[in-house]
DNA sequence: GCATCGTATGTTATCGCTAACATACCCCAC
DNA sequence: GTGGGGTATGTTAGCGATAACATACGATGC
C-alpha cells in the first residue's frame, strides 16, 4: 500500500494509521471546499443536491472515513453516551446496554460501556476516565456513589441518567423501580401461600447494591406477617451465582432445619440452590420451596420453573434510550428537561418452584 | 454553579458541558504554562518532582479533568481499542470484553464495544462507526466479514487481532481455536463411549458462526467413524437460546426416533434440551445423551453436568489484552509486528449427561 | 429595472491539547 | 573559566474538523 499523500509534505505514519484521506482531500478531488464535503457529509445544511451526490460518490471511491475526533472537539458533541453497569456478565444488563446501543445508533450515538464490579471505587476511576471523552449523557445502574463520583458529575454538567432502582437520593434522571418493593411483593406472595419458616440467601457487601434492596423487601413482608425474618444468609460479595445458591442452601438447612422456602437474590443463585435440593433429594417445592429474582431465561426453562419476579427490562433500554435522545433535542435546542422519574414494571410471578 | 470562565470572552455554553477548567485555567492557577501541567498529567517528559506535586494538587483542587478529544486530536493517539463481538448476552463474550478491558485499563486504553448481532452487515456499519474514532487497534470475533470489512480495514492500516476461531483466511493477528476440531474431538469422544445414532441442533443461516463450523466438526467424527451424520437440524439464526433447545429435542426424536445422543450447538441450548427431556420423561442420559460446548456455569450446575467442550476463555481475554499492549509498544517505536497466531486450548469434559 | 431575499458555496478562526523545537540554567570536566 | 551535556521549562504551530461569518448569484416583487 503506497502512501498517498504526496499532495502536502509526506505525513509521519504515526500511531494512529490515518484514513488515508482528510476532508480537505476530499474537498480538493470533488473540486469543492471542505465545508461542502462536511455539509454533505452529515446532510444538514444548504447543499444541492448534484453537489452532494458528487461528493458522496468521491467519498465512498476513496473509501474516506471521518475523523469523529477532530469533529467532536470542534462541534463540541462528542457523540458518545457513558453507560456504567456493575457487570457485563448478567443478561439483563447486557441486554439493557445492547438496547441502548440499537436505539441510540441511529442518532449517531456510540455507547462507552464500563463495568464497576460492583465496586464504588471502581466506578468512580470509571467515571473519571470517561469523563474526559465529554459524554454527552451518563447513565449509573445505581450502585452507590462516592461522594467525588457526585462531585464529578456536579462539575462535568452532563445529564445523569439512573436506571434498575428508583434510589432514595436520586442524582437526575430515574428509569426503574423499587427492588425493595418489587421484593416485598414476592415475599407477600409467599407468605400468602402459606410459607411460614423463609429464609433469604443474598450477597454479602452489599451496600447501595439491588442485592441490598431485595433482603430488606423480604424482610419487610416477614416482618409485617409477623414471622421470623433472622434466617438471612449473606454468601459473598456480589454477584453470586449458581455454585454459591447451591452451597448456601446447605448452609441455610444446616441452620434452620425447619424452613420450608428460601428466596434468593437473583435467579441463577436460585437455581443453584435448586438443583443442589434435587441432587440430595429435597423435592421442591415439596419440602423447600424456591423462589428468585429477574425472571432470567433459565427460570422459565428450569424444571420445575422457578417463581421470580419478572422485570420490563426491555423497556427501561427503551426508555432510558428515548430519555437520552430527548435530553440531546433539549440541549440543542439550549434546554435542559426538568428532573424526569420514569417507573418500570417488576411483578413476582408464581411458577413449579413454589 | 456560577461561571468560572471570565478569564477570556464569556463561553457559549455548547452542548458539551465542559470541564469548567482547561488546562490553560490550570497552568495558570499554578504559575507555569500549560506544557508543563500536559507533562504532570502524564508523567512521562521531564518535570521537577516539586512542580509535578504542585500542578497535581491544583488539578485535585478544581477538579480538573482534562479532554482527551482534543488530546487526542493533537497526539494522533485515540487510546481506544474496537472490539466487535457477535452478541453481548453470551457469558463468554462478556467475559472477554470485562476481562480485556481490565488489562487494558491501566495502560490508558478504552474499549469500544460493539455488537453484530451475528449479522456481517450489521458488523460492516458498526466497523465504519468505530472507525471514525481511530482505534489504535481492532478485535474481531470471527463472524464472516465482507468485502467492504476488509477494504475498510485495510485502508484504515489498524492492527486486527481476530479471536474465538482460528479463521481459514486470517485479516491480522489470531487469539483463538479450531471450533471445528475442537468439536470433532467431542463428537470422537460421544462416538467412543458407544453412541451410534448422534444428532445435532445448531443454527440455521450460520454462515461463517463458530456454530457452522461446530457442526461440520460433528460431521467429521460421525463420518469418520462411518456412521449416519444426516440427522442435524438447524433451528433458527443464531444465537439460539434454552428454549430452542427444548423444542428442537422433540423434533428430533421426531424425526429420528431411534436417536441416542444429541449434540447442541451450545450449553444453553443443551440445557434446554435436557430438561424438556426430563419434562417428558425421557431419562438423560438412559434415554438420551446429551452434550453441549462452551462450558457456560449452567452445565456445570445442571443435574446432570452436561458433556461439553471447556474452552479457556480467560485466556482469550488474556493474550488478547497482551497482544494489544505488545502491538502498541512496537508502534511506539516505529516498529510493526509479524502476525501472530496464538493457539487457545479447548478440550471435551466428559460429564453426567452422556 | 432595481432592491430584497434566500440558497449555495467559500473563508476564517477556533476547539483544547501536545509534538517539536527553543531557551534557560546548572553541573561537571579539563 | 569555558565548553559540553544534561535537566527543567517555555513557545510555536499544528492535529482535522466545524461554527460563524462572508460572499456570490439567481429569483421575486413592485
Amino acid at each position: 500500500m503506497a502512501e498517498r499523500n504526496g499532495s502536502k509534505k509526506a505525513r509521519t505514519a504515526g500511531p494512529i494509521r490515518h484514513g488515508r484521506y482528510r476532508m480537505t482531500d476530499v474537498a480538493e478531488a470533488a473540486g469543492v471546499s471542505a465545508m461542502t464535503v462536511s455539509r454533505a457529509l452529515k446532510n444538514d445544511g444548504p447543499v444541492s443536491p448534484e453537489t452532494r451526490d458528487h461528493v458522496l460518490r468521491i467519498v465512498a471511491q476513496l473509501g474516506y472515513v471521518p475523523d469523529l475526533i477532530a469533529g467532536g472537539l470542534s462541534s463540541k458533541r462528542s457523540g458518545f453516551v457513558a453507560v456504567l453497569v456493575p457487570s457485563l456478565n448478567n443478561p439483563h444488563f447486557a441486554d439493557t446496554v445492547g438496547g441502548l446501543a440499537e436505539v441510540l445508533q441511529p442518532a449517531g450515538l456510540q455507547v462507552l460501556i464500563g463495568h464497576t464490579d460492583y465496586c464504588p471505587d471502581q466506578e468512580e476511576r470509571l467515571l473519571e476516565t470517561m469523563l474526559r471523552r465529554r459524554p454527552e449523557v451518563v447513565v449509573l445502574t445505581f450502585d452507590g456513589h462516592t461522594t467525588k463520583t457526585r462531585r464529578m458529575l456536579d462539575v462535568a454538567g452532563v445529564p445523569v441518567i439512573e436506571i434498575w432502582e428508583t434510589p432514595r437520593n436520586p442524582i437526575g434522571h430515574v428509569v426503574g423501580f423499587s427492588n425493595r418493593k418489587a421484593s416485598r411483593a414476592l415475599g407477600g406472595q409467599m407468605i400468602a401461600k402459606g410459607y411460614k419458616k423463609i429464609a433469604f440467601i443474598g450477597e454479602s457487601q452489599d451496600k447501595g447494591t439491588r442485592g441490598s434492596e431485595r433482603r430488606q423487601g423480604i424482610r419487610d413482608a416477614l416482618k409485617a406477617a409477623g414471622l421470623d425474618w433472622e434466617r438471612v444468609l449473606s454468601v459473598a460479595p456480589p454477584p453470586i451465582g449458581m455454585s454459591h445458591g447451591a452451597t448456601a442452601v446447605v448452609e441455610v438447612m444446616r441452620r434452620w432445619p425447619d424452613t420450608d422456602a428460601v428466596i434468593c437474590v437473583s435467579d441463577p443463585c436460585a437455581f443453584g440452590a435448586m438443583t443442589e435440593c434435587q441432587r440430595r433429594g429435597w423435592t421442591v417445592p415439596g419440602r423447600l420451596a424456591i423462589a428468585g429474582f429477574g425472571d432470567f431465561e433459565i427460570s422459565r426453562c428450569a424444571l420445575p420453573a422457578i417463581t421470580t419476579v419478572a422485570v420490563d427490562a426491555a423497556a427501561i433500554a427503551r426508555k432510558t434510550g428515548e430519555l437520552i435522545l430527548e435530553l440531546r433535542a433539549a440541549d440543542q435546542r439550549g434546554k435542559t428537561l426538568p428532573r424526569q422519574t420514569i417507573e418500570i414494571s417488576a411483578m413476582p410471578v408464581e411458577r413449579g418452584s413454589s
